[in-house]
DNA sequence: TCCATTATTGATTGATCAGTCCACAATCTC
DNA sequence: GAGATTGTGGACTGATCAATCAATAATGGA
């Protein structure tokens, strides 16, 4: 048809997610982002159509990656091994402290206030549940979780366990401090009776 | 000395502290602030010295505040139900789905990036971990708790808990999930030997 | 009563922001 | 290779921002 974008969508997206996690959408200016991305201003209103739009196809694109990582975690070892992992993974802590989530982040900026990044991160949500309550029914088939657990609450509580965990890390907490305290909300899932 | 100020200082800061919770400190503008205050553009400056300088004493008195909050929910009750208490109270969710936490929201706006705020934060989340551990304490003498539990390492996961409670209230749960959510990562506090 | 001091008010300033305009470059179809 | 189409780059615009200034009002001390 006509002359080809010059640069890779799916890498400036990745790029402008690094931005976005570290100021927020507010706070990200156009001139970092288009900075960061390797790209010129024109090409961001281009590609994107504006920022919002930029950052919405950010967000979805984050969200698809952390879910995958959680995934691929989900599916070692133990059922408490393997939700540890999935709890942990990504977080950053000390290694890069000024990386945050884009999720967590755009909830607390947003609130309820925006109806696409509502759907956005509604929809993660339930696909982080979903997949905590799936490794918590294994869990339980396997005989190492209590079996009077409600697999979707604990799914519910998992992810707000993480948001809590993704606050605490961009706070400043250590790696360590993090593991104890997802293992110590983990305390009540194991098999209480005992064979 | 000479004249005096016509405003409420702290009734002030209390009325800044609802438009930094509901819009974070940068998408604040001193305009919406100055407004909500009752006061003018000048008083703002003369009584704060800034917009970040309204923001540290908001901080400050808001910790205060929820801190003094959950001392109350800590001391009533078994442990369970005090501690629940205290990760729940405040948390507006339905109620008042704007408000949020100065807390969570500067440590997500700022990461660690200033310095006063760093010192607040780390000073008001050593208060309720060491809040939260003395309950614990106090909880296992009771024989409610386990005693193989570390106060301390409790006390850091409770506030990462409440923590996650926030960021999920902020996204729009409903109070019977936040309770359920605390509910089951408490779960694993309780005497397990029996007696 | 007068003066020093501080609070208040409204206009203003310089900077920065998201988004647009316009000229130009690169590609495809024919 | 001509023309239609689309990407790119830099200058630009109107709005908004935090913060300041200058003038006025209100208080306490002498």
């Amino acid at each position: 048809m006509a002359r080809p974008s010059e640069f890779d969508r799916n890498e400036a997206i990745d790029r402008s997610i690094k931005v976005f996690a570290r100021h927020g959408f507010e706070a990200a200016s156009t001139s970092d982002l288009i900075e960061s991305m390797g790209i010129g201003r024109q090409s961001l209103y281009g590609a994107f159509g504006d920022k919002r739009g930029l950052f919405l196809e950010a967000l979805h694109r984050y969200s698809d990656g952390s879910l995958q990582q959680m995934g691929e975690a989900l599916a070692t070892g133990t059922a408490v091994d393997a939700i540890e992992a999935a709890l942990l993974v990504g977080l950053g802590s000390s290694r890069d402290i000024e990386t945050g989530c884009l999720g967590v982040g755009s909830i607390i900026e947003f609130s309820r206030q925006d109806e696409d990044i509502n759907a956005l991160n509604d929809q993660a949500g339930e696909a982080v549940i979903a997949a905590f309550a799936e490794r918590v029914r294994a869990g339980i088939n396997a005989g190492e979780f209590d079996p009077d657990l409600d697999p979707d609450a604990v799914g519910r509580m998992l992810l707000a366990l993480r948001s809590g965990l993704k606050v605490t890390a961009r706070g400043g907490a250590k790696e360590a401090e993090l593991r104890t305290t997802a293992r110590l909300a983990m305390r009540g899932l194991a098999r209480v009776g005992a064979s």
